[in-house]
RNA sequence: GCGGCCGUAGUGUAGCCUGGUUAUCACUUUAGCUUGCCAAGCUAGAGACUCGGGUUCAAAUCCCGACGGCCGCACCA
């Protein structure tokens, strides 16, 4: 069924699920707030994702700062990513990237500033390739936000464009806390931005948008998975990047190459299985896998679980294999020590020619130089050092004449233990609003002849456990009734009291945002402690004691169905 | 950022071309009555011309700009 996309979010703003920002204003493109409904259907959507990757997979949850300072985006390359220039035809409107109209006119166009650019491609005349139409200046795309850290000389900052960073950064405080063993993850849940140049499709693309991240540190040659063998039989439907759609077990396509690996296999699988249970639809569901042209340069291999709506087939999740390539970039730039640590089956002994400094006699001879000296000293080739009777040693400026007797050259037996490696990651990142959005789509129904809206949204994900409503609001029902709220909301069930107008109409308001079911007191809840339960997709009631309600909508919300109201 | 179309209560709309009373209708919503299980009825309310400038005696209506929306192009680390 064709879904329009504007009827679902003016759903969402009749019902407040959301609208969009600062309207009293003129609003703001990519921009949305979250009324209570869409607040409650994402925090449902966010904490089952935590039921599985922390709960389950025993990922550690950090929450890091959104605004980084400049050098994490330097090192993640997303500051110079983000700095593409662009000109265009003054004449036909055609964009072009700027450095690569200069291929040609200059070895790394890439690192000329616009007005160098724009000087370059003026002198050599270069023109539209389509119309041959004059050019405008390069003009230069940031997609990051930027900001200032601090007054006075302030430092450069930027909205972080994607939560990741943050876990790279940690890596160690991670590998610490998992006690310095492989494979360790971490996630973080939260917004991310990016100035987006024309935002547009609702929660689709988004300025402002939420995240959630996992990253799992996996030892390059070990990208296996324990629980790999539970669920090796179930299937996919994946299209490849070879051309190929096909549904197969997850086993057949690790041993086929179809995926690289059996770590990035699991968590593909982990992704579908999360997405049905949050309410997608399995047939409007597929996993495609990135052209070698789409894939970054470092990924050995990128899955985006595809979502078909309104607007077409929507990268929901995507599910990559990124190599080394992040830590690795932090080490370059940070200088830490961003490696995990493997021990040899059998420490090995490792006979190595050093320098070893006399600090006794050395420390009288050079006080308070002597540290700096002797660091000099043992960075220095040991060739240079051999068999001579004093050895020139720059340091703290001067140059030093450091006597034999200072320190000896020998060879040293080292017991080697192990090696340091980096590892490498398995990103799953998924986008928080777009799944909300897909379940929203996924779950509206509409019957043909009256234009009656059904939310049928899992009772894991819907903002409302329950309505409950007395069914006229006098002869002591509503006292009832509102005992029976309470005691839902105690037991830590959302749920909706409403004891206005008739009894249809009320069904009706929770019909369309989803609420699983309605209990309803009526005047035999007087007689003898009973009250109906109606189920939202089949509008059927069964009666069941009153005391038996918290019981009842939860199994009605984990998708039990009304046969298991039996006995209450 | 470019091009096309568009912007009236919470939602969906009429009016705009051809400027002129108190801006149409339905749903929603509020209060009251009624109502004994699926958007019922009655009565009384509330609620809008996206914003700014221009033309005019007079602008929802005509013109310009901004903002916002949809579609296509481009972009989407």
């Amino acid at each position: 069924m064709f879904m329009d996309p504007q009827e679902i979010l003016s759903l969402c703003k009749r019902r407040g699920f959301l609208w969009p920002s600062f309207d009293i204003y003129g609003g703001m493109a990519g921009m949305y707030d979250f009324g209570p409904l869409g607040v409650a259907l994402k925090n449902n959507i966010e904490n089952h994702w935590r039921r599985l990757y922390v709960l389950q997979e025993g990922f550690m949850e950090l929450s890091c700062p959104l605004v980084s300072p400049e050098p994490v985006f330097k090192a993640s390359g997303h500051l110079d990513t983000f700095s593409d220039m662009y000109v265009e035809c003054t004449k036909c409107g055609e964009t072009y990237r700027a450095d690569h109209l200069a291929k040609d006119l200059h070895e790394n166009p890439a690192t000329l500033d616009e007005v160098q650019l724009g000087k370059l491609l003026r002198e050599n005349g270069v023109k539209c390739l389509s119309c041959k139409g004059d050019l405008t200046e390069p003009k230069r795309f940031n997609l990051m936000f930027k900001t200032m850290v601090g007054a006075g000389k302030a430092k450069p900052g930027y909205l972080r464009p994607e939560t990741a960073q943050g876990m790279f950064v940690n890596f160690q405080q991670v590998y610490r806390l998992g006690r310095e063993k492989l494979p360790v993850g971490a996630v973080q849940v939260g917004t991310s931005f990016r100035n987006e140049i024309s935002p547009r499709q609702g929660l689709i693309r988004l300025r402002e948008f939420h995240q959630m991240e996992a990253e799992l540190f996996v030892h390059p040659d070990d990208k296996t998975w324990p629980r790999f063998g539970a669920v090796k039989h179930e299937k996919l439907l994946l299209v490849a990047n070879s051309g190929e759609t096909k549904e197969i077990t997850l086993e057949q396509a690790v041993n086929d190459k179809v995926i690289v690996n059996e770590v990035l296999a699991y968590f593909m699988w982990l992704t579908y299985r999360f997405v049905l249970d949050v309410g997608l639809d399995p047939k409007k569901m597929r996993f495609r896998q990135h052209e070698k042209t789409e894939m970054a340069h470092y990924a050995s291999d990128c899955w985006d679980l595809e979502a078909e709506l309104g607007y077409g087939w929507v990268e929901l999740v995507g599910v990559a294999d990124r190599g080394c390539y992040d830590l690795s970039a932090h080490i370059k730039h940070s200088d830490a020590d961003l490696t995990a640590f493997e021990k040899f089956d059998e420490p090995k002994e490792v006979e190595q020619e050093g320098v070893k400094v006399k600090f006794d006699v050395m420390g009288k001879m050079f006080k308070g130089d002597t540290k700096i000296v002797a660091e000099a000293l043992s960075k220095m080739p040991l060739e240079s050092l051999k068999g001579r009777e004093s050895v020139p040693v720059q340091a703290g400026g001067r140059t030093h004449d450091v006597p034999a007797e200072c320190f000896e050259v020998a060879m040293r037996k080292e017991k080697v233990t192990g090696r340091k490696f980096v590892p490498h990651v398995i990103e799953p990142a998924y986008g928080v609003d777009r799944i909300a959005y897909a379940a929203l789509e996924h779950a509206y129904s509409k019957s043909e002849k009256e234009d009656y809206i059904t939310l049928r949204l899992k009772g894991l994900v819907a903002p409302f456990k329950a309505g409950v409503f007395p069914l006229m609001a006098k002869d002591g029902l509503d006292g009832i009734a509102s005992e029976i709220h309470a005691s839902l909301s105690s037991a830590g069930m959302h749920t909706y009291y409403d004891d206005a107008g008739s009894i249809g109409r009320r069904y009706a308001r929770m019909d369309e945002v989803g609420t699983p079911c309605c209990i309803t007191v009526d005047y035999q809840t007087k007689d003898d402690g009973t009250v109906t339960v109606r189920d939202r997709d089949s509008s059927e009631q069964r009666r069941i004691k009153k005391e038996n309600v918290v019981l009842a909508v939860t199994r009605l919300v984990s998708g039990a169905g009304l046969k298991a109201l039996e006995g209450l």
